[in-house]
RNA sequence: GGGCAAUUAGCUCAGUUGGUUCAGAGCACCUCGUUUACACCGAGGGGGUCGGGGGUUCGAAUCCCUCAUUGCCCACCA
């Protein structure tokens, strides 16, 4: 049957994830091979493919498929995030779309919108991530609000609590006015930003005199409860134990002495609102000050704001600042960059603000998994990335796990009474009911007394515990699956991540299973457009990846991906690339359809260029897939892409393609197409990562294949020795026949006119190739030579000197200029290998080897000028 | 403010311990080619004083110092 000369990439892509899919490949259970998982980073149930998600997850199936194909029972784990602040703001505002407020609606009511919200957009991205060919085990596909996930977060929290590790405490918190809730630490970006510094002057009591803050938060100072000054300073020596009268609310503050005032910055006098600030918060817990909060949940101004009640904070900013104006206290403003923290969710400035909160104390926790990555027991790729994260991990601050949001596990706190002690933690309503009769000594209490905190935990408290609870390593420590699969072999996700996700996955592998949840893991660059702009929606810059795929086809989007996705590095994203993927896969489609096209003859003999350059491509396989090895083990995929790309684009299609090919019209003989046969199985194996549809669309039209021997489940290539002389030799021959191109260039003879070629005997002759060198160039043959012939056209290999008879198209004056070129460069180059050489220091202080190679590269000049001296005076 | 990384061809990047292979790859560009797989092709070609300056060395893209630029991370300076 003919193929088509375009490679038709929807229709052979369907077809071919349907088949793996039917035959269960991408499947794994517990056997008695070794194990190689992956469990992939969840994306947000909720969420569409982006082009970060098409870098990780096909990076990811690289691997896995290279895994497979090496024998391991490859398991790939797919599943989503819940992602409660993200998807329960979308629910919100889908709500409120059709007129429902989330404050009119009781928490069981609201969760169910928010279940039918996920159960209509979940598993959208999991659908997508089919198209680019991941060879998910989706058998095994999880949701961190699937009931064992739950219960194993409530497992981890009662447990922490117990051991102590879980507190609650009344805490500056990072506040999110536009969602409501609370956000750890690294979910604040700071972003700089143009403010202002407005001073502002106080009375000071019982005087006419005043002092002068500085404050980029004017609204703030209805909250001031303390003037601060330093007790170094002695500016303000007559400040010390006096009062100051804060503007517009006229409230009395006491003047308070700490050396944490930077006497340099600003006026020297710090206005101390401990309910707004975290540093004014310690000041206020030091000096034992009143703490007035002036912000409602949403950032509005409460009653303490006066007349500014319920007025936004920025609206009440503006304000204030006009009224202090004519109050004529307002003494000047200065323009005065600072970072304000923003949500990475919704944007909103982050209002620190006090509030009851749960912690995790972390120091204790993170020792192990700080001493695990500089170790090395975890690797992080690229290296660099463990400077960062022990940075973090030394420094690491309790984390702030619950959230005033309702998607999500709900905390396992149960309240029995009003006082701040009156909880229980427990998994369950009866427990927590025996442990309050416990506690409060009421042994009367019943589950309806119970009130439960109606906070939800952080997302990436479900999200930290995905490499364990996938495997149900959490509520079943010793079933066979999670002692078979953990701990998991590489984890691929963005550096972005690795405080949120990546170390306290390390922190609750080391807490859990007392050992480390992946061996290595892979932090990809951002994709970026090309003006180096991060892709995003809102900017617009992102293209669709499933667009992409429609276009240049899946495997064309992938090799455009990983031809420039060194780890850890920004990939400027460029379609270009997928231009040059789905190129290549025509490419090999092209090659397939050279082949299949021969006819096969069982009596011809294997012409002998075919034979030699097979043995050639056979070790130039071999090397090329050392190099491929090593790319892989040091995680340079895009190297591993680019070795394989060229050893196929260049060196099979380009070169043994055009040496085996028969001649028009004729025949090839049998074993020669088996051999080529054979050779391209074994490219497709090592494609197959890369270009997982194509090669097996070519694997299965080579011949018919049992489901058995699907590419996707054959072997890789074993990797042997190769002989490295025969490839230098080949790379000698290369040579010789790109000097026959040049002539026929230069002089215009077409390729389709044979020539006489002939060479000077020399040290230097290797006539393995030289049956590729006429066929190639299209000679009569390779001819020796022991003088140099009359009229012909000459150039140089090293010392050897070669010829190509042409009557009447010799001009002997430019070829005098040519050769006198050629010696110039030649006798210069000779100088200065000689220089080297006469240095003494170079002799005695340079290696052997460099010496013994400074010696030959004379050698060979010299060889060299002697025949460009001989030409010459044959010519002259 | 502290820390880390980067700067090599028009673009994106390799370059392992200083020494053959060291100035490279892919793409882009230019020239030629309607050779019976492929113009998503083939053959050939141009292009970089390796960010600037200084130093160590027989020898530096590679080691040291310094300056410049860029990016990232961390940090409570109002």
């Amino acid at each position: 049957m003919a193929l088509d000369a375009k490679y038709n990439a929807q229709k052979i892509e369907d077809k071919w994830y349907s088949y793996w899919m039917q035959h269960g490949y991408f499947h794994s259970e517990v056997d008695e091979r070794e194990p190689y998982t992956i469990v992939i980073p969840p994306p947000n149930v909720t969420g569409v493919l982006h082009m970060g998600h098409m870098l990780n997850n096909t990076l990811q199936d690289v691997l896995i498929r290279r895994a497979r194909l090496k024998g391991f029972n490859a398991c790939w784990v797919p599943g989503t995030d819940h992602a409660s602040i993200a998807t329960e703001a979308k629910v919100v505002a889908k709500l409120k779309e059709d007129g429902i407020h989330k404050a009119d609606l009781s928490r069981e009511v609201f969760l169910e919108h928010a279940w039918e919200w996920t159960h209509k957009h979940g598993g959208i991205i999991l659908e997508q991530l089919k198209k680019l060919g991941a060879s998910c085990d989706w058998e095994r596909t999880k949701f961190t609000m699937d009931d064992d996930m739950s219960a194993s977060v409530i497992k981890v929290f009662v447990d922490l609590y117990k051991k102590g590790n879980i507190y609650r405490g009344y805490r500056m918190v990072n506040w999110d006015p536009q969602a409501k809730t609370t956000l750890s630490d690294e979910e604040v970006i700071y972003q700089e930003k143009q403010g202002n510094l407005y001073y502002l002057k106080y009375q000071i009591e019982g005087s006419e005199d005043h002092l002068t803050i500085a404050t980029t938060r004017p609204e703030t100072i209805l909250g001031d409860t303390a003037i601060c000054i330093n007790p170094n300073d002695d500016r303000f020596k007559h400040l010390k134990g006096k009062k100051a009268i804060v503007p517009i609310c006229n409230r009395v503050i006491p003047i308070i002495e700490d050396e944490y005032v930077d006497i340099e910055f600003g006026t020297g006098c710090l206005k101390v609102t401990p309910a707004h600030d975290e540093n004014d918060k310690m000041l206020g817990d030091k000096h034992m000050l009143e703490v007035i909060d002036i912000l409602n949940e949403d950032a509005t101004l409460n009653s303490f704001g006066m007349h500014y009640q319920g007025k936004d904070r920025f609206v009440a900013r503006k304000e204030i600042v006009n009224e202090l104006e004519a109050l004529g206290v307002l003494e000047k403003i200065e323009q005065h960059t600072n970072k304000i923290g923003t949500s990475e969710r919704t944007g909103a400035v982050i209002e620190p603000r006090l509030s009851d909160q749960w912690f995790l104390k972390m120091k204790d926790l993170a020792q192990p998994a700080l001493d695990a990555v500089l170790e090395k027991e975890v690797h992080l790729v690229p290296e660099k990335f463990i400077n960062t994260y022990r940075h973090w991990m030394e420094n690491v601050r309790d984390w702030n796990i619950s959230r005033q949001l309702w998607w999500g596990q709900q905390i396992p706190a149960f309240y029995y009474g009003d006082g701040k002690e009156d909880f229980v933690v427990a998994e369950t309503l009866d427990e927590a009911v025996t442990e309050a009769r416990k506690k409060s000594g009421n042994l009367n209490l019943v589950a309806a007394q119970l009130t439960q905190d109606p906070d939800a935990l952080d997302t990436w408290f479900s999200s930290w515990l995905w490499p364990i609870s996938v495997f149900g390593g959490i509520l079943e420590p010793n079933n066979k699956e999670i002692n078979y699969y953990y701990p998991t072999n590489d984890l691929v996700t963005a550096p972005e991540i690795l405080f949120f996700w990546v170390a306290r996955m390390i922190i609750a592998g080391y807490e859990y299973r007392n050992e480390k949840p992946f061996t290595n893991v892979y932090l990809t660059g951002i994709v970026r457009d090309k003006q180096r702009r991060k892709m995003s929606k809102s900017l617009g810059n992102s293209p669709d990846p499933i667009v992409l795929m429609d276009q240049y086809g899946a495997d064309g989007v992938r090799v455009g991906m990983l031809l420039s996705s060194p780890a850890g590095n920004d990939l400027m994203f460029d379609e270009d690339l997928c231009k040059q993927g789905s190129a290549f896969v025509n490419k090999i489609w092209n090659a397939y359809r050279l082949i299949e096209g021969w006819e096969v003859s069982e009596t011809k003999d294997a012409d002998a260029a075919g034979v030699i350059a097979l043995k050639w491509y056979k070790n130039r396989f071999q090397k090329t897939l050392a190099e491929i090895e090593d790319h892989y083990s040091k995680y340079r995929i895009s190297d591993a892409l680019m070795a394989t790309y060229k050893l196929v684009w260049d060196d099979f299609c380009s070169w043994l393609l055009e040496m085996v090919k028969p001649a028009f019209g004729e025949p090839i003989s049998k074993k020669t197409y088996q051999e080529v046969i054979a050779i391209l199985e074994d490219n497709l194996r090592i494609l197959h990562p890369f270009v997982p549809f194509i090669s097996e669309e070519i694997w299965q039209h080579i011949s018919e294949r049992t489901p058995n021997e699907a590419l996707i489940i054959t072997k890789w290539p074993e990797l042997t020795s190769f002989d490295d002389d025969l490839i230098k030799e080949f790379d000698f021959a290369s040579e010789v026949i790109s000097g026959i191109r040049t002539i026929r260039k230069e002089k215009n003879i077409s390729f389709k006119e044979k020539i006489d070629f002939l060479v000077l005997n020399h040290e230097h002759v290797a006539p393995t190739f030289d049956e590729v060198i006429a066929k190639s160039g299209n000679t009569q043959s390779v001819t020796y030579v022991s003088e140099k012939p009359e009229g012909a056209l000459t150039y140089r290999v090293k010392s050897n000197e070669y010829f190509v008879p042409i009557a009447g198209a010799i001009d002997v004056k430019e070829e005098i200029a040519k050769l006198k070129e050629e010696l110039k460069y030649t006798e210069g180059f000779l100088k200065s290998v000689q220089g080297k050489l006469k240095n003494e220091k170079f002799v005695s202080g340079a290696p052997e080897k460099v010496v013994a190679m400074e010696k030959q590269k004379e050698a060979d000049a010299l060889a060299k000028i002697e025949t460009l001296k001989a030409s010459l005076a044959n010519l002259q």
